[in-house]
DNA sequence: TTGTAGGCGTTATCAG
DNA sequence: CTGATAACGCCTACAA
């Protein structure tokens, strides 16, 4: 393993002074190509590679920051933490992505074990309980941004997708092709706040589906909300057969969100009800499921990219001026309509 | 913003000098109770936090290592990723993972940047060529460890999955349920090189098939081999179709990995033709796609936890002590038999 | 164009 | 038990 080769062993090798090596490793302008190019070999044989540490002390900063991403969820985030490198990158930052598990603190412990960890600022994704997270941050000094709609209460500048506008679109979408029977499918929220925070998002989607259907004169028939376990590998949603069971004139599901449909198509199919024929089937977040179930599936595609994006300028504001303000950043969704709602003929 | 809060800030205000205080915030025992609660107390009041690069600089290190993911690829090295930094920070590293676009000089150009960020090592996932890859880390000199089976010549030691024994597994499977006409679905290698690598790993499994197949005393009948997109939003697979149509004999089904699984479902479902109840499917990974279809897939079972904690592991051995032999490190994969393959009674 | 010297914030070593 | 001081490796005024 060796030594670590220093700028002054490079200086002694080449036999001219630190600060000549320094320049010429760098780019500055005030050095003679020639030796340079002479400094440059001789570093390059001694295995020379800058200390990132002295740099960062030197220079006051690693410009890099940080993403928490939930690693017990499928990777819809996949596309976000993607947006947020894209953006920082452009701004010189590097992205630092940490899996959370749920275990014990969760999110917050795992930003106190940030404070070993050469970063300046976090962006938090799905964030269950808001002000404990943020205790965390301020605990270690560092600003934050969440990309988030569990909260009903916020205590970050938070984004996510336009909820109840893309559920409305989505349950506007079902009228509109002839449907007037939806079933609103939700999860159970088993595992309580810590999973699930409160849930806003779905506060918010519920809202649309009902203010869509008394908009359009249709009574909001109570027995159509059922909530059922959030299990994409579970072989088929019982509360549905229920339903199914004593009332043959539903004609559309709508799923909370996409990964609740993996259950619902199941038990469809298990009954011979042919989706969209007999049933129309749509969902949310236009998520990973959505192209693989059968038939593929209608949905309100949330705007990731905006997301991250998003994510990352405001965060790197806080760091480089004035930290924005604590409140929404809502983006809007986009109706994605495939096979599994297409109109009867 | 103001200024940084520095150890000698703190000794000032509680009227110490900066040794004591470096001892009072780390878990020294030569500091009394007292005046460690006493300074705790003070640099909490002026905000104090520890300068993660001075600590570098002085301490020679950043206990930090990488994790370079594909960003381009559905989330199956989630868990990988999960089980490396459960392995590191029980020997109290940090892990940083990086996600990787395809662009340019992809994985390569990705670890040149990785020279301005306090890593010590890199774990890469899914290398196409480990020889620049390799070049790439030489140049900026971190050790790295490889979890990829694409390559055929190795230049890292390369952790995977027991691709050939698990192949057999699911073919022997296959033919103990009774199929015999099995196609096998490979995926047109379209991007080339750059993005499939040498698909080392295909050829593995292609390998299994034909061995199995002949070790039972069946022959291998070439047209039952065909190539088709790798696309699993695709309608349907024509490849297969056009197959259908002119051999009626079929039975079976083993798809290279799961995802190509996804398309040939939507093909026999296009032709009302049963799953397993007419043809039986098979997959290799268990990835996302094997509960997510319908019926759900039988498979091979990816060991990814300890694919990551090896890799980990390995990566952590080049740090400390002496890098690991450049070998393959196989982990044997588990058969998962599901609804698609089910024995017809 | 090049060299010298000081300091970034910590921790370790050595006196007291 | 506590305090002064010297590194750690780099960058950058400033001087030559």
């Amino acid at each position: 393993m060796g030594q670590r080769v220093t700028l002054s062993d490079v200086a002694q090798a080449a036999g001219v002074g630190m600060a000549t090596v320094s320049r010429a490793m760098g780019d500055h302008p005030d050095v003679s190509a020639a030796t340079r190019d002479r400094i440059r070999k001789v570093a390059q044989d001694l295995g020379y590679r800058p200390s990132v540490a002295a740099r960062a002390l030197r220079s006051g900063g690693f410009r890099a920051i940080s993403v928490m991403v939930p690693d017990n969820q499928w990777g819809w985030w996949e596309p976000v933490a993607h947006a947020c490198v894209e953006a920082a990158s452009a701004a010189g930052y590097q992205v630092l992505v940490h899996p959370v598990g749920g275990g014990k603190g969760g999110l917050a412990e795992a930003i106190a074990g940030l404070s070993g960890v050469p970063t300046e600022g976090v962006i938090v994704i799905s964030v269950p309980d808001q002000k404990s997270v943020r205790e965390a941050c301020d605990a270690i000094g560092i600003p934050g941004v969440a990309i988030d709609d569990s909260s009903a209460e916020i205590y970050f500048p938070s984004i996510s997708a336009a909820n109840y506008a893309g559920a409305r679109e989505v349950v506007e979408h079902l009228l509109a092709t002839g449907r007037s029977r939806i079933v609103f499918v939700r999860p159970q929220l088993s595992g309580g706040p810590s999973v699930w925070g409160d849930a806003f998002y779905l506060r918010e989607r519920e809202r649309a589906y009902r203010d869509v259907l008394a908009a359009a004169g249709l009574p909001v028939d109570e027995s159509l909300i059922i909530d059922t376990a959030f299990d994409e590998t579970a072989p088929g949603c019982p509360e549905l057969g229920e339903l199914l069971d004593r009332d043959d004139t539903i004609d559309a599901i709508f799923c909370a969100f996409d990964q609740l449909a993996a259950t619902v198509l199941r038990e469809l199919a298990a009954r011979d009800l042919r989706v969209p024929g007999d049933i129309a089937v749509a969902g949310f977040d236009d998520e990973r499921t959505a192209v693989l179930v059968t038939p593929q599936l209608t949905t309100a595609r949330q705007p990731y990219n905006d997301m991250g994006r998003t994510a990352a300028e405001l965060l790197l504001r806080s760091l480089t001026d004035t930290p924005p303000p604590v409140q929404r950043y809502e983006y809007p969704t986009q109706l994605i309509v495939r096979a599994s709602t297409q109109p009867t003929p």
